[in-house]
Formats: structure tokens, C-alpha cells, sequence
DNA sequence: CTGCATCCATAAAGATACTG
DNA sequence: CAGTATCTTTATGGATGCAG
């Protein structure tokens, strides 16, 4: 039912505000993958299939078709007698790869040092013999 | 009941590929935004809430928490009488800010562009007059 | 091969009320 | 002020089956 009244606030969905109204983009689990994968190059649907095992079919659609409409990836299609779909990053959605190496960077130095009370306690352990 | 059985598969969670690995710290909707308000300085929660009026509580509170426990943001008790915490980002939380930044600005772009097909129709027949 | 539709499970977020 | 607890809604993702 359209029309159907709700008890709670937000009579409007939420406009801007969740998911900020920047990193809308990057939206999906899976999109930074995707934009990962495509980053060395065109790859074809089962290609990424393939780059990124655990992702279903289905979602791996949706997130394609969101970042296309975005205008982050481009979409061609090879009318070839199996189909072929090819996948690349637009000029702008290549803009996106420097932001994203930034963030797994910093991602990765802070499990680097979330690790250390672990890591250094043993090395302590073993360096005390 | 922990041993119930799913006749889907994923018997175990999803490891390490639902956000990929990397993107782990903006996990949360609002995190991003967390981190812009706190990159002009420290915070107090109240004010955190109110620099961004949609967020909830609860949710300001576990973002917070989650942050801090991946050690980007610092959290601060002050003893007063009415009970004071200020929130601030740490070096490493510092560094994720020219990501963000740049996220920021190539989603800014893509919506420009995005929206140069309507505005740019208008104006093509504004110019024809 | 590529992709869509349907159904189900889970996680995140919001509302609200209550505590130190 | 700064949370915490509980409940509900919504969004995202996975499985499966089907279609061009």
C-alpha cells in the first residue's frame, strides 16, 4: 500500500543524508571490488565472475548497472553469437582508483597496528628467550 | 537456536569479501560524515548530533565506538559536573580525510554531470530564442 | 553467456524510552 | 549530557530458476 501511514518520523525517505551524499558512489559491499577489478582494464562480465568469487550473479548486475547509470563504468556490448558484455571504467570512475588505493592504505595500517599488541607481545615472548 | 540449519549455503560468514577488506573503517552509513565533522576539530557527542541532525543516538554512539576501537577517533571523558566527551580524530583518522575528500569531489562531478542533461537541454532551448 | 525475477536472511539504521 | 536498551523498518546481499 502506498499510502500507508507510518508511526515513526521520516515521512520523506531519507533524502541526502544517509550514506552522507558523498559515497553514494561507492554504495554496495562490492563496489569498491568492482571498480578494483576493472581498474587494470576492460573485463567481461564472467571475468569479473571469476575476479570476485564470492559475489552472486545478481548482485554483481545490480552494482554494475548502478555504477554505470552513475556514469562510473561504461557498458559494451559485442553482438557476437554468445553474447559479450565488456566492462571499463569511464575517465571519471577512474578518478575514483587514487581514493580508494587511499583508503585501503590507510586500512591496512591501521589492522598492521591493531595487530601489534598481539604480534608484539609474542616477539617480546620469544625475544625473551 | 545457534545450530540451526539454512538451506542456503554461506555455512560460514562471509569472511573477508562483503567490504571487500578494504572500506572496512567507512563501514557505517554515517561514518563518513563523522570523520568530516571531526576533521575541524574535537567534538562533544551533543554537538556531533547536532552538526548532523539526521543521525540518531544509537547510531552516532556505535559508529563512534566502532571508530574508536579502529583506532581513528580518540575519545575524551572530561569529569565536570554534567558529564563532557570530546570526540577527535586520530593521525591515522587524519590520513583517511584526503580520501574521503576525494570521493567527495568526483561524486560532486558526477552529479554535475549527470545533471548537464537536463539543465543542458533547458539552456540549449533558452539559447535558441 | 549475460542477466532478470523471486524469495529469504541478515545487518544497519531509526524511534522511543530509560539510566547515571 | 551522554549514552543504553528494545523494537521495527529498510536495504543489501545470497540462492535459485528462468530467459534472450
Amino acid at each position: 500500500m502506498a499510502l500507508k501511514i507510518r508511526k515513526n518520523q521520516s515521512p520523506p525517505p531519507p533524502r541526502g543524508c544517509p550514506l552522507s551524499h558523498c559515497m553514494e558512489i561507492l554504495k554496495g559491499a562490492w563496489t569498491p571490488n568492482v571498480i578494483w577489478c576493472l581498474a587494470a582494464g576492460s573485463r567481461r562480465f564472467s571475468e569479473l565472475r571469476h575476479d570476485i568469487p564470492a559475489v552472486s550473479a545478481k548482485v554483481l548486475t545490480v552494482r554494475l548497472r548502478d555504477l554505470e547509470k552513475k556514469g562510473v563504468v561504461a557498458r559494451a556490448v559485442r553482438p557476437t553469437s554468445p553474447p559479450s558484455v565488456e566492462y571499463s571504467l569511464t575517465d571519471l570512475g577512474a578518478e575514483l582508483l587514487p581514493a580508494i588505493r587511499a583508503i585501503v592504505e590507510v586500512s591496512h595500517k591501521l589492522k598492521m597496528r591493531n595487530n601489534e599488541a598481539c604480534l608484539g607481545r609474542k616477539a617480546a615472548v620469544e625475544a625473551a628467550e
